[in-house]
DNA sequence: CCACTCTGTTGAACACGTTCAAAAACGTGT
DNA sequence: ACACGTTTTTGAACGTGTTCAACAGAGTGG
């Protein structure tokens, strides 16, 4: 029966997240989340590993609310641009409330627990659900190219992402409005570049680009879920 | 007499060095560092305000060195993408010693310390000189657009080789082999897209690329050195 | 009703980063 | 030599994240 159990993990998780959003992440004390939440302190190491376990359910949280907010946003057969901006656009929605400790999410997101294995397994499950969603509005759209540098292509826009979500960390203008300008302006350019890729005079760049992707970071199977060591950690 | 006193500060930074890369980042101690230094534990926060300021003092030095390795790899008149091969691959070379802790390196590289403006104010001095060495390359080499492009060129060179960095982060491969791979192929694809830009077809995504740069982080004044405050933060 | 195990839970303890008031060392003018 | 201000050094203390041995509760078989 895990019901009561899960209620524990569920009220810890809230308070932690209510307090984050509250008073910031370093300002936050395990004490105090534990006793908001009306347990010990031990208590909250049954459930999470350590302080940034919180930050990792926050990063998957966001990954699946991203996911619900753009699914209505995303319009098939609408250009690329116009999806682009939509898809960005709802992840910087999502993201909001927890600006303030951004630098923090991104970087516990990214690497997982300071030092092993960066880029973690630990948010691995999460990156592939964005990469799929961004699979997904390149699908829907019109004006993608297809082929070797196609398939390349949700890794490729994902890393564009990462780097726009860069940005809204380190934005301190009002409301982030710097990196919606920045998505509002990114979308179309980007969207231009690839409709270039097209072109006899961009095709041999495109197959570049594509190869080189697929050298240093192998597309995985397309296999999933078989719980399987990662290959070639020392 | 600063003498007697930056010695000691000296001793306390090259011992931290010495034991982040003997131990990793959160095995070294601040007592251990004060201990192998000779001093007491406080006296390091008599030069350092705190453990990552170590960090910082050594992102700062990889930058020096970087120069000082890029600079005599760099010829005159070369095409693009030998010169960009040549800046990256030293600069890889430089950062070797420390990849055990790169994640914990980046981190506070780019975010200050935890919360306060990120990209920090900080490392700003350290990430000016490595745009200026960009810069340079560029500079020396042919086959660079000009123009509006031109003029916002370092600084997105100097993003692409930030996303260098964080592929050899998270490479896991022997000798970090992935990303020596990724630089030797992005290098000539770099250039051959630059190329593209000065091509009828590719002159409007050029200008489109450069006005949205500009937009979003409008350059600083070509004036140098006045130590004058950075505007727009809260 | 009683062991026995498995899951949850506790609070004390530990190691670490950091702060601070006080002391020592140092330099300088008298 | 002495007094005084500044720079440097100290060691004890505080608050924090984390660990751990012990304890309670809940289900299960005898």
């Amino acid at each position: 029966m895990a019901t009561k159990s899960e209620a524990t993990r569920e009220l810890l998780v809230e308070t932690a997240l209510r307090l984050f959003r509250e008073r910031g992440y370093e300002k936050t004390t395990m004490r105090a989340v534990a006793a908001e939440a009306g347990v010990s302190q031990g208590n909250a190491y049954y459930y999470f590993e350590g302080k940034d376990a919180f930050v990792q359910e926050l990063y998957r949280r966001i990954q699946v609310e991203h996911v619900e907010a753009a699914r209505p946003l995303i319009v098939a057969g609408a250009p690329l641009a116009q999806n682009l901006r939509a898809l960005w656009g709802s992840g910087l929605d999502v993201m909001s409330p927890y600006h303030a400790f951004g630098a923090t999410l991104l970087s516990t997101a990214l690497m997982g627990q300071g030092g092993t294995s960066p880029l973690s397994v630990q948010s691995q499950q999460a990156r592939e659900v964005a990469i799929a969603l961004v699979a997904q509005t390149l699908d829907a759209s019109t004006g993608v190219p297809g082929g070797a540098l196609g398939r390349q292509l949700p890794r490729l826009v994902w890393l564009a992402y990462l780097g726009v979500t860069l940005q809204w960390v380190v934005d301190s203008s009002p409301q982030q409005g710097r990196t919606r300008e920045l998505v509002d302006g990114l979308a179309p350019v980007l969207a231009r570049a690839l409709s270039l890729a097209r072109l006899p005079v961009g095709r041999g760049l495109a197959a570049d680009v594509a190869a080189l992707v697929e050298r240093i970071a192998p597309s995985a199977a397309p296999r999933p879920a078989t719980t399987e060591k990662e290959s070639g950690h020392a």
